[in-house]
DNA sequence: CGATTCTTGATTGTCAGCAATTTTGCTTGC
DNA sequence: GCAAGCAAAATTGCTGACAATCAAGAATCG
């Protein structure tokens, strides 16, 4: 029945597509924080309906890529320090459930998968390719919660390193101590290798305490940075 | 101005309210697992059109309450073992996280909600009002995570929490201890409010741990207890 | 001149209908 | 009697058109 079918004929819905496509423009900074987004104007750039653009919308609203004002306008999401604060402290507790889990029921090929990436990790930095790590990295941290068998926290995970990419392309973020990154990166896989639950949870909870202690002392200082953010639908 | 408006044209979108009458029969259990959902039934029954049942049907699918079947079929989502495990765990992070932000920002009036929740929670049960007390158990740590002051964090527990309800009102679950169940509330109340922000989280993280205990050595032991199918005549 | 109401243009919200796809049920051939 | 194939019904996917709403500027009144 499906046989070559996948291949053949894409057989995905017409509005994943196309908030595929409107996503890739947000997550390349081609579409920036707080810009307006016309239905209009996006169904005659991806050739479809309004209503499927519409549709689209909706979906990366949920996603917290994009916000909806009722009645009014759609716009790209912000990306203020709070932002910022919420997406890392969260980004947190789901990657230490997801090392602990991936801990306890790890396979050895998943095993020597996390230790290739954290090889290509290695080498990328060492050669400089630094955009190529910072996609390695990601691609390390979703292979560890794909071996925790949580589709539930697969999909959040998803969703939060979405924005955490946002808004890194947003504020121009990059790693100060590479150094420092590889070192933790390498305890971490080890950590989850040897099986060790507790230890590798609090590796992956800490690795973005800095971010989030800087940002945490940012907003009770009363520093509003960035543009001022208005309700979340 | 908004004298008779406010109850002829409800200012939310049509979608949003239609969202909500699917949810609230799919929580309420009149929609069961595994049902079929038909868009134009539903769309008669609520009185709009299949398009603003279809954006309905997108936005339960994004909550994890309804699957969609490209090009087939919508269905209310499943409650198995696996799910129930994925929802608890998940559970357990995001309150660990919000119980963990309220005890280092509460208020005093916060803390005094806190208290009359838990008071009211307590008397519900002496009275053997069972009903009542699940749902105050509900508001109690939806109110925990209120004061976290965390949108995000806001969001996703709003959507675990009626997956949580859901899957509670499929299988027919009932607290069985309510003593202990007090206790644990007592004590994570008190957490919070006294300021121990890491006895607060392992308080939050720990109150569904015999239930994750049971789910993990049930699924570890390969047991797959699936729901009921759907019928076939 | 400033505030207020009205009009106008632009944009979003909802709907009904057509197209594509899947499922069902019947027919046909063996 | 049964499997395969085809026709018809049911259901979902997508679109264009119409209605409701909002933002901005013109007109009016003090």
């Amino acid at each position: 029945m499906t046989r070559l079918a996948s291949l053949k004929t894409e057989k995905r819905l017409l509005d994943r597509r196309a908030a595929d496509h409107i996503r890739s423009h947000i997550l390349g900074g081609v579409l920036p924080a707080n810009s307006r987004l016309l239905e209009t104007q996006l169904s005659e750039e991806l050739e479809v309906s309004r209503g499927t653009v519409r549709s689209a919308l909706a979906q990366l609203a949920g996603e917290g890529l994009v916000r909806q004002v009722a009645f009014t306008r759609w716009e790209v999401s912000g990306t203020s320090a709070a932002d910022a604060w919420e997406i890392y402290t969260l980004r947190g507790v789901l990657e230490g459930l997801g090392a602990r889990l991936a801990a306890t029921s790890l396979t050895n090929e998943e095993g020597t998968k996390l230790r290739t990436i954290g090889g290509e990790l290695l080498r990328a930095i060492r050669e400089g390719r630094f955009q190529d790590a910072t996609d390695i990295d990601f691609d390390l941290h979703a292979a560890i919660i794909a071996t925790a068998r949580h589709g539930r926290l697969a999909d959040q995970h998803r969703l939060i390193l979405h924005q955490v990419r946002f808004h890194m392309v947003q504020s121009g973020f990059l790693p100060k101590d590479y150094d420092h990154l590889i070192d933790e990166h390498e305890a971490l896989i080890e950590a989850v290798i040897g099986g060790d639950a507790d230890r590798a949870e609090l590796l992956a909870r800490s690795h973005n305490e800095a971010e989030v202690k800087a940002l945490t002392e940012l907003l009770h200082r009363g520093a509003r940075s960035e543009v001022a953010e208005p309700e979340r639908a």
